[in-house]
DNA sequence: ATACAATATGCACATTATCGCATAATGTAT
DNA sequence: ATACATTATGCGATAATGTGCATATTGTAT
């Protein structure tokens, strides 16, 4: 089918279609982050902040690895990186969150 | 605030998340289109084609204008297009449809 | 073993989206 | 006026999604 075309790029935009996704990738377009990194970013409960990393991780856009207890997550989808980069401009540099205890911004 | 830059952004990727409202946005790149030539094209009933019509036409993405008996949609949206021809490239010349009885494909 | 920290999952419920169908609105022609 | 063609809208049943909360899992340390 042709349409499947349609079909296929239809279901990467349902994944971008939620703001706190978009910013969870906006934040990895610079930098691998874990968890409770994304977790102070976000300002959400760390249920929440799993549960809408399943469905990046779900959905090949995101690949996790664990390093002991901290699981780091990361942005590994070619044509997510492209339209983020069309629509938001070149990664910002990472900045260390004030209040965030994870080894990155220590 | 500075999250309003996410809200947008998934407000138009909601939209373009519907296989038919994709596959539509691309006939409309190559051309306007009538309402009829739209529900020839996608083989759906001319009520539901209107619905998606109205959902792409509230979101400032397509902009109707009325001949006669007939309502022409045409894509306006710049950063839509944008995203389209990156997605799917360059428009594809406009085909006549079988069996399509609109003025354009007579 | 226990305690604790980081992360993941399951469930429930509210909200929203989808799509079919009936019908309304608009324009044209006779 | 009526008849017909094109398009738009409203309603409703069902499916999908969003999100809070409790709890499970995994790893580290003592």
């Amino acid at each position: 089918m042709e349409n499947d075309i349609y079909y296929n790029f239809a279901n990467i935009f349902n994944i971008l279609s939620h703001p706190i996704r978009l910013q969870i990738l906006d934040e990895l377009r610079s930098n691998d982050a874990c968890v409770c990194h994304l977790q102070t970013l976000l300002g959400k409960p760390q249920a929440y902040v799993s549960q809408q990393l399943k469905i990046l991780r779900e959905a090949n856009i995101v690949t996790d690895e664990r390093d002991g207890m901290l699981v780091y997550y990361r942005l590994t989808n070619e044509l997510v990186q492209h339209i983020l980069k069309e629509l938001l401009g070149s990664p910002k540099p990472r900045i260390k969150l004030p209040g965030c205890t994870c080894p990155k911004c220590q």
